[in-house]
DNA sequence: CAGCAATCTGAACGCCGTCAAGATGATCTT
DNA sequence: AAGATCATCTTGACGGCGTTCAGATTGCTG
C-alpha cells in the first residue's frame, strides 16, 4: 500500500507532514478556525491524535506551517495582480483590491496568518526580501518614480499594507452592506475605499 | 455580610457579573488572551467554575461584556484626544495616533474586541450612532467642510478607520524597529505612516 | 537477515466549556 | 415571624482538548 505524492521520505503514512497541512486547511475552509483542532486534524488525516508530534513539536507549528502556505499563495495572487494591469494609475489600486480578495476569499487562512504572526510580533520574514510586501513596495516605486527617499518609499509601504490589511478584516462586515450595494457591489466598494485613502498619489507630494 | 458594591441587587457574591469582567480584564491583562479561560475567570474572582453560567449564557457573553466596556473607553479616548487638540490639520491624525495608542496599551483586551466583531461580522452598533466610528467621521467633516457628499464621507472614513486599524494591529511588530528607532520613537513613527497615508488631505481633491 | 531508527498507537494526565441536580440564603407574602 | 419562593452558588459529571510516554510496528541499512 502506502501510495501517496513522495515529497522527501516515503513513510509509514506516505506524507503525513503534507497530508496534516491539507487536513488543517480542508478543516479550516469547510468549518472554521474554530473546528480546527490537532485531534481534529488527526482524525481527518486518519492517524491517531499523537501521529502530529512526530512531525510537528505542537499545534503552534502546524498552524505555522499552513500559514506559511497561506503566504505564499498570498505572494502569487498579487504577482498576478500586478502582471494583469497595464495602467500605471490603477495598478496600486488593484494590488489592494486582490490582497482584500484573497483575504475574502480565504477567510480562516487569512485569520491563522495574521494570528501567527501576532503572536510573535512578527511578519514572516520573507515578506521584506521579495514576497508580498515587496511586491506592494516596488509598485509604489513604480507610481512615484526615482526622487522618492527611501524611508518615504517605506513608511507609504507600511501605510498601504496596513489599509489593505484593515480593510480585509472589516469587508465582510454587515454595516457595509448599504454602501456596497450602493456602489454597485462588494468590488467597487473595494475600489471606492482604497481611491478615499489617497494615500498613492498624496505621497509624493507629502512635504 | 455581603458587603459590595451594589448595582442592581446584592446577591449572594455582591455583584459577580461585574467581578467577573473585573476578573477576566485582569488576566487579559496580565496573562494574556491564551490564559484566558472561564475556569480561570471564575477562580479569580473566587467562585466556582459554573457560577458564571448564572449571569452570562456561556463564555462568548462574557467576553461580549469585556468588549463593550473596551469599545467605551475606546470612546473615550478618542474624544479626550479630539478635544486637547486645537489645530485641525493635526486633529485628524492625533485621531489616529490615539487610536494605535489604546490598542498598543491595552493589546489583549483590543483583541478580543475585534475578535468579537468578526464572529458577528459586525462592529458593535453604538459605533455609527455616536461612538469612536462617529468621532472620526465628524473630525473628517470638521475639516473638509460642507462641500462634500455623504457618501464620499462616509468611504473616507472607513479608510481611515481601517488604516487605524490595520496599524494597531501592526505597530509591534520587529521589523518596524529599526524605522521606530530612525524617527525617533514609537510616536513619531506612529504620526509618519498616518501622514504618509495622506488620506485625509487628499480625500477633498480626490475627483 | 539482524538491528536500528523513524513512525505510529493506546492510554493517560490535567485542563477546558458546559450542564444537571442539589444546597444555600435572600426576599416576599401573609 | 414563619414559611414559601426563587435567584444564586456548589458539586460532580461528561466529552473534547493539547500533550506526553511507553510500547508496537514498519521501513531502511549494513
Amino acid at each position: 500500500m502506502t501510495t501517496a505524492t513522495v515529497e522527501s521520505r516515503p513513510y509509514h503514512h506516505g506524507d503525513l507532514s503534507r497530508a496534516l497541512v491539507d487536513a488543517a486547511r480542508k478543516i479550516l475552509e469547510t468549518e472554521g478556525p474554530g473546528a480546527l483542532s490537532l485531534r481534529a486534524v488527526a482524525r481527518e488525516a486518519g492517524v491517531s491524535p499523537a501521529a502530529p508530534y512526530h512531525h510537528f513539536k505542537d499545534k503552534n507549528e502546524l498552524l505555522e506551517a499552513v500559514a506559511h502556505e497561506g503566504w505564499v499563495e498570498l505572494d502569487q495572487a498579487l504577482s498576478n495582480a500586478r502582471a494583469s494591469t497595464e495602467n500605471p494609475r490603477t495598478r496600486m489600486t488593484n494590488l489592494g483590491v486582490a490582497y482584500v480578495r484573497f483575504a475574502r476569499d480565504n477567510p480562516a487562512l487569512y485569520r491563522v496568518m495574521y494570528d501567527r504572526s501576532r503572536d510573535k510580533d512578527a511578519l514572516p520574514d520573507q515578506l521584506k526580501d521579495d514576497g508580498a510586501y515587496c511586491q506592494v513596495r516596488n509598485t509604489l516605486a513604480e507610481h512615484t518614480g526615482a526622487h522618492v527617499a527611501e524611508i518615504d518609499l517605506e513608511l507609504a509601504t507600511i501605510a498601504a499594507w496596513c489599509a489593505g490589511h484593515g480593510l480585509a478584516e472589516m469587508i465582510s462586515f454587515k454595516q457595509f452592506a448599504p454602501l456596497k450595494e450602493m456602489l454597485g457591489g462588494e468590488e467597487a466598494f473595494l475600489r471606492a475605499v482604497f481611491e478615499h485613502l489617497g494615500m498613492f498619489a498624496k505621497f509624493t507630494t507629502q512635504d
